[in-house]
RNA sequence: CGGGGUGUAGCGCAGUUGGCAGCGCACCGCGUUUGGGACGCGGGGGUCGGCGGUUCAAGUCCGCCCACCCCGACCA
């Protein structure tokens, strides 16, 4: 029972990606251009990861609700870059029961407008700020090129919308989900990453500041895996979201959006995974530990299975996530590399061996052959097996974070630069004008990410035309 | 939306100067197997991406269209 291989990683990262998101089962192509069906085990990964992000939502003082699919078009002229960034991916909706629509309906792309335009309904007196409502759902963008999870037609994400007072308290929410973001991205993720401020060319189509949490993925190219956005007054102006404050003069509020999506799922999928398929972190990952008996015979069998059922018993009163594969029709090493393909962090071996000597084999995915496996006894085996999870947890982030800070460097001129982002990011001083952004871009392809929150101290030179520069970015290819 | 590539069984592919549509894996049945992708025997499965044209005859030649993938421009 000979399966395909996949292509390796290092010979065509991009194959790599594709085949192994179909054969791990994640998702697979829709009848529709550019859509993707989410299959069960990538979805259950994705309940996992909201699950995780909707608990830290609310731990900040936020609402889930839920908005319309529909956005009458003339919404989206409302708020001038807001049309332009958006108008050439909309699909529009013109007929309805039969009859031409009286004003055509957007399907939205995102919902700043019509949160905008209900938040203007709800809110008028400075008692009713601020409004901190988040929103589960999917978006549609006409993309012109897609690509499972990172960039589909449709997408699933939260995105989350709020309405303060004053420009002080928009900014710290802002920078409070950022934070959120990247503590999901590390605890839960094991994904290391930047945050920082996008470019004036790369922000969000009407916001005031854009901030991003930036990703380093296996081949080095950079993924902006959430976003959280100052929007200021734009939107307040556009939908006139006015309050009267303490001393009753009417104000324009200060309105903030944040979102992350199934792209995520992508970026779990090419920071992590190897040549052997995928590998998930402990924390998300649908099953945590498969269990595969082995034997011969039906005596040994009899053995085999008593010994696993109350193994698996008692790991699922620990609360640990798991599956028994105790299909007839395939050998134990087929099944090992079937569920290392699908990155189950834990593989634990039951045979008459380990039923002889009170053990089990325990084998680690993120540590291949002999080197990550293990004989424990089976004594106090759910306390192994989570503090093994734990570990795995851990080591998938130390081994994601030391590849992407080795392949981040300063470099000391143009030439260095354009050999850095060829395989990595270059984290260089830059005079933030358009002019120099572009030319990096134009003779790299390397675009600027973001300016990190956390700079080093003082000021230097841009690294492309020499002036003073208040600040570092990071250049690098993305997707 | 430009450039390139690919469309033949569920998947991966072969198909010569046009002449009965094939191979491997998967699938179904039976038996033997099972600590790193088992083996034997026997089966089933096709509008050759679509439409049109040339021809006695088209998977193969010609034209148009469609879909998908890759590379660019645009984006979460």
């Amino acid at each position: 029972m000979a399966e395909e291989q996949l292509t390796p990683r290092s010979e065509n990262f991009s194959d790599w990606y594709n085949e192994l998101v179909l054969k791990a089962e994640m998702a697979d192509y829709s009848p529709v251009r550019g859509c993707m069906v989410v299959r069960p085990y990538g979805w259950t990964l994705w309940e996992n990861m909201q699950a995780a992000l909707d608990r830290r939502f609310k731990e900040t003082g936020h609402v889930n609700a839920a908005f319309p699919l529909l956005i009458p078009k003339s919404f989206f002229e409302k708020e001038k870059e807001h049309v332009e960034g958006f108008a050439p991916e909309l699909a529009v909706v013109t007929i309805g029961g039969g009859e031409e629509l009286e004003e055509p309906l957007v399907v939205r792309p995102t919902s700043e407008t019509i949160i905008g335009y209900m938040y203007s309904k709800w809110v008028k007196s400075w008692r009713d700020l601020p409004v901190l409502i988040n929103q589960w759902g999917s978006v549609v963008r006409w993309e012109l090129r897609t690509k499972l999870f990172l960039r589909t037609a449709e997408f699933y994400w939260q995105e989350g919308h709020t309405a303060h007072a004053t420009e002080a308290e928009a900014r710290e929410e802002t920078l409070r989900m950022l934070d959120v973001y990247a503590d999901f991205a590390v605890t839960e993720c094991a994904i290391p990453v930047i945050k920082g401020i996008k470019s004036e060319t790369e922000k969000f189509a009407g916001a005031v500041m854009s901030t991003t949490i930036e990703a380093m993925m296996g081949d080095t190219k950079s993924l902006q895996s959430g976003t959280s956005h100052f929007l200021g007054q734009n939107f307040a102006r556009a939908f006139n979201i006015q309050y009267t404050d303490k001393n009753n003069e009417l104000q324009y509020a200060w309105t903030t959006s944040w979102g992350l999506s199934t792209r995520m799922v992508g970026a779990i999928i090419m920071t992590h995974g190897d040549d052997k398929g995928l590998i998930l972190p402990p924390r998300l990952a649908p099953i945590q530990v498969v269990i595969v008996p082995i034997y011969r015979s039906d005596a040994e069998k009899g053995l085999v299975m008593e010994a696993a059922n109350r193994i698996f018993t008692e790991l699922k009163a620990a609360g640990i996530r798991l599956k028994m594969d105790d299909r007839e029709e395939v050998t134990p090493g087929f099944k090992y590399n079937d569920w290392e393909m699908r990155g189950v962090p834990l593989r634990m071996e039951i045979g008459p061996k380990d039923v002889e000597k009170s053990s089990v084999a325990l084998a680690r995915r993120d540590r291949p052959g002999r080197e990550g496996k293990s004989f424990v006894p089976q004594a106090n085996l759910a306390a192994a097996v989570a503090d093994m999870l734990t570990d795995i947890q851990a080591a998938m982030l130390a081994k994601a974070t030391a590849f992407r800070d080795s392949h981040i460097h300063d470099p000391k001129d143009m030439d260095e630069l354009v050999k850095i982002v060829q395989n990595g990011w270059a984290y260089s001083w830059w005079c933030e004008s358009k002019e120099c952004e572009s030319k990096v871009k134009e003779l790299t392809k390397a675009s600027t990410r973001c300016m990190p929150v956390d700079q080093p101290e003082g000021t230097g030179n841009c690294i492309v035309c020499g002036q003073p520069a208040k600040r570092r970015v990071l250049f690098g290819k993305s997707y």
